[in-house]
RNA sequence: GGGUCGCUAGCUCAGUUGGCUAGAGCGUCUCGUUUACACCGAGAAGGUCGGGGGUUCGAGCCCCUCGCGACCCACCA
């Protein structure tokens, strides 16, 4: 049995994944990629391409539901690229994501009882490289059970050779260009991770805290400082206080004695100190304060360090207090400043305190060298490019938002203190400050002339080399004509926009003098089925591959979409799968429908059809095929199609034939358009109403009178297509199943316009209405009836050529006895149909106990009548409105006045 | 402190330059086994579009204002 009656999506996904890829058809045109030969030299010989990129998951993790989201929407936007004629090429990555898997492996040697400082760094690396190799696979096999078209051939590792060596000519490029710095600056350091970090990494959050007053004595009198952090006074260097508080005015070049120590510092005048704040006088601690650092600098202070980078107080702040931690550090400041009668109050107020992302640790900053990119070049560049709207965001309020971010961009400190990573590629003269750019990192010490350079031990922040993606994936090369780049879409989550949008901007500007995309799309966070995050201390965390294996992986992917628009956060719960893997089974069924139809017709002999069942175009393949099921172990009949064209040929011989075509096309239409705009949740909407609403229940259900067979396959065809970028997998199993269909659905042509006569079209909706205020009525008659059967009742129609000549479909959509003529002699209860004439033959008795639900009807048509015609009562409304809006409402006027009068007739009549 | 987004049916969300009697999925209720599908069919109920102003012939959509929520940025000692 081909067709079982439901879809088992588990007995075909992997097998028609393994068919996919073995028939090379996720490379562009099917045919080139990954041997870096792109595309023919002569333009002319190039179709229409279409690049995207994968945001490379990590290597040694699992997918989460937002890669589920990213995957559903880029395959889904390349499978419709594919089937619309283009060259589609959907490049796949790994991440070696620096710091996190560096996280994971350190907790690895803890709990081998080991650390970090017991190796070198390349040790370390190559310790890191084989857990990674050891953990690497598993990643990319649930890539492929959410059906991503990706070109597997050109899958990009994050530390693969060509990445690595872009990095550097970048980084030399921009070294030679004066950009990069080393310098001794603030740090965000974490001192549990021991490495700094960029801006972007740090995590604020609102905390309680306290504001002490700490008394510094000078001869004569004392100033009392206001600070959120005594137990760094041992650092400090001076007092300041504003220039122009009147308090302080005389004090300014004073000298003040340090509590707890013997150093004197002195009392300067600065515009920070905010009068208004605290006691308007504040301590400057420039070796672990951001803004003090600043003003260290103004004033030409020291920087005195007395945190160390484990975190615990230095030597320099006396026996009693080196070798604490921070807190302990502070209880104690706190306590001898009290002891000395110094601390002279404290205040409960609520701070941002910056954390480190990854173990909440409190953020120090550090006073480090490190290597900085001065980003002030990048960002104005990226800024002209993006007012000159040369990247369209979706959502389109995202632009701003970036622009804006690039306005505020401070130096990019690109240095961490971690193995697992690309090496900086510089090193330093020994006994010298006299750093040389060189590639040669694999060796930590070279000679160059006789002189002895020594690596520098640090890593690349892992930005640094990901903004680099849209140049290593599409293989860019300088001077070389690339047609993938730049790419056509970057898709990717909303909350990476700042960490990687923009420097892929920046550096795709930078490097090859164009922007990296032509369009971003940003797609907002997975919330669970009541909008909270998801989290695992919450225990609502939903993993895409249990939904995957329950439901199957169209499911998810219909489900996932559903219900989503650009940089929302929004929520998702099991039930919206559950419905997709409806929507899947329906499709299989009206699949398995058609093919039983077709199987009859190819085995009965000609003169056994109806005669309004004039079928075009059977075509010979469907006999010849006979009813084998697909055998996939023994590889895909005819992998590589000759042509692709619609199988079927057809003519329409009833409304419903005619309507069905127009609602196809129009869908399609509706579905490109939607698509264009990245409006993935409606064009999943359009499909499920076509397939369901419109094909199954109206031209399905038309088609079990009036068979035409060429028609129900080419239709098929075009909606499987249609469908196949959001399920592609219950698609291609139904086009493997299909006797007639040829190759595979995933390579197949997009639908082209059906032919169709467009006043046909028009009839059979009229039908349909008649039909459906049939239903409702009957419906409403048995529930105001005891014994009332529609089975026993008679549908009588007056001059209606329509019903007249389809008397025998709507008796078979609405279940009744019989549909006949009045022949001039109406009975029973006239519907409520428009430009119609219809009766149910009912007696008086039943009328009259549907009288409630009448005069219901008739107060709701009156109530809309009313609002019409107030309408029209508006001068101002037929003045100024369009005239086509204006002969609308009085057509409509029309309509449900006379739906009203034979409402009330029906009424007096009971 | 600055900024972005959201508030539409019980729930999750659509509603694209202002013009239909405001829609969908799920849920609820009533019928129902009919040449595919109960992962089904037919029908129904359910909304003063967060509150208040304004512009307009016309506002869910535009403007102002208030309220509630989510998120982002930021060095306030």
């Amino acid at each position: 049995m081909k067709f079982t009656t439901s879809y088992e999506p588990g007995e075909f996904e992997p097998d028609i994944y393994a068919a996919w890829e073995a028939a090379d058809e996720f490379l562009p045109g099917g045919k080139v990629g990954g041997d870096g030969k792109l595309f023919d030299e002569d333009p002319d010989n190039n179709p229409k391409t279409y690049s995207i990129v994968m945001p490379p998951p990590n290597a040694n993790g699992n997918l989460h539901i937002g890669h589920g989201l990213t995957i559903a929407i880029e395959d889904s936007l390349t499978r419709y690229h594919r089937l619309r004629g283009e060259m589609t090429w959907y490049i796949p990555g790994a991440d070696h994501a620096g710091f996190e898997t560096w996280v994971v492996y350190e907790r690895v040697l803890e709990a081998n009882k080991h650390t970090r400082f017991e190796y070198s760094r390349d040790e370390l690396y190559a310790q890191v490289w084989d857990f990674v190799q050891e953990q690497r696979g598993n990643m990319e096999l649930q890539v492929r059970a959410l059906g991503a078209s990706c070109s597997w051939k050109d899958l990009t590792f994050t530390l693969d050779e060509n990445v690595v060596r872009r990095v550097y000519a970048t980084f030399e490029k921009m070294w030679n260009d004066g950009m990069i710095y080393r310098g001794e600056k603030l740090v965000n350091y974490c001192t549990k991770h021991q490495t700094a970090f960029a801006d972007i990494e740090v995590e604020h959050k609102e905390e309680k805290g306290k504001l002490w007053d700490i008394a510094y004595p000078y001869d004569g009198g004392e100033i009392v400082v206001s600070t959120t952090r005594p137990e760094t006074l041992f650092g400090d260097v001076a007092v300041a206080v504003n220039p122009e508080d009147t308090r302080y005015k005389k004090m300014i070049g004073k000298t003040v004695r340090l509590p707890l120590t013997d150093r004197n510092i002195p009392v300067i005048a600065d515009e920070h100190a905010d009068p208004e704040y605290g006691t308007g006088a504040v301590k400057i601690t420039p070796a672990h304060d951001n803004d003090d650092f600043e003003v260290g600098e103004r004033h030409n202070l020291p920087r005195i360090q007395v945190i160390g980078f484990d975190g615990k107080m230095l030597p320099i702040c006396g026996e009693e207090y080196a070798g604490l931690d921070t807190a302990e550090c502070r209880k104690k400041v706190l306590h001898d400043l009290k002891e000395a009668g110094l601390l002279r109050g404290e205040k409960k107020i609520v701070h941002a305190v910056a954390h480190c992302y990854k173990c909440d640790t409190v953020i120090e900053p550090m006073l480090k060298e490190q290597w900085f990119i001065d980003v002030k070049k990048l960002a104005k560049i990226a800024i002209e490019h993006l007012e000159a709207g040369e990247i369209e965001f979706f959502p389109a309020s995202k632009k701003q938002v970036l622009i804006n971010y690039l306005k505020g961009l401070k130096d990019w400190n690109i240095s961490r203190q971690i193995p697992w990573g690309i090496a900086i590629p510089m090193f330093r003269k020994v006994d010298s400050d006299e750093w040389i750019f060189d590639s040669r990192t694999n060796l930590s010490e070279i000679e160059i002339g006789g002189v002895r350079y020594v690596r520098d031990e640090d890593t690349f922040d892992t930005w640094f080399s990901s903004s680099h993606w849209p140049i290593v994936c599409t293989n860019w090369e300088e001077g070389v004509v690339n047609p993938y780049y730049p790419l056509n879409v970057m898709e990717t989550g909303a909350d990476i926009l700042f960490a990687w949008v923009a420097r892929m901007i920046m550096m795709g500007l930078y490097v090859t003098g164009e922007v990296p995309f032509k369009q971003v799309y940003l797609h907002g966070l997975v919330l669970d089925a009541h909008g909270q995050k998801m989290s695992k201390s919450k225990g609502n965390v939903i993993n895409p591959m249990d939904l995957v294996a329950k439901y199957g992986s169209d499911a998810f992917r219909l489900g996932i979409l559903r219900g989503r628009s650009a940089g929302m956060n929004q929520a998702f719960s099991e039930q919206s799968a559950v419905a997709g893997r409806n929507l899947c089974n329906k499709l299989w069924n009206v699949s398995r429908f058609i093919q039983e139809i077709v199987d009859n017709e190819a085995s009965a002999p000609e003169d056994a059809t109806d005669e309004q069942t004039v079928s075009s175009g059977t075509p010979s393949s469907a006999k010849s095929k006979g009813l084998k099921p697909v055998d996939f172990s023994l590889g895909l009949r005819d992998i590589v199609p000759e042509e692709r064209s619609d199988s079927s040929t057809y003519t329409t011989d009833n409304m419903g034939e005619d309507w069905i075509c127009r609602e196809i096309n129009e869908a399609r239409w509706q579905v490109e358009k939607q698509m264009k705009n990245y409006r993935f949740s409606e064009a999943v909407e359009t499909l499920h109403s076509l397939i369901w609403d419109k094909y199954a229940d109206w031209f399905i259900e038309s088609q079990k009178l009036y068979k035409n067979t060429g028609l129900l396959m080419t239709t098929l065809e075009a909606i499987l297509k249609m469908l196949h970028p959001f399920a592609p997998f219950v698609t291609e199993a139904i086009w493997q199943n299909l006797s007639w269909t040829d190759g595979l659905l995933i390579s197949a042509n997009w639908p082209s316009d059906f032919k169709f006569d467009p006043m046909s079209a028009e009839e059979f909706e009229k039908l349909m209405n008649i039909v459906s205020h049939t239903r409702s009525t009957l419906q409403g008659l048995s529930e105001a009836y005891k014994g009332f059967s529609r089975a026993d009742t008679t549908l009588l129609y007056g001059d209606d050529t329509l019903i007249d000549d389809n008397s025998l479909l709507v008796q078979y959509l609405t279940r009744v006895k019989s549909v006949i003529s009045a022949e001039g002699e109406p009975r029973g209860l006239r519907l409520a149909v428009a430009n119609s004439e219809v009766y149910l033959d009912v007696s008086s008795e039943v009328v009259s106990a549907y009288a409630d639900s009448l005069e219901k009807k008739i107060l709701k048509v009156g109530a809309e009548l009313d609002s019409l015609n107030m309408r029209m009562m508006n001068p101002n409304y037929v003045d100024k409105a369009p005239a086509e809006l204006v002969k609308e409402t009085q057509d409509l006027i029309a309509e449900k006045q006379g739906l009203i009068e034979r409402l009330k007739a029906e009424r007096a009549a009971i």
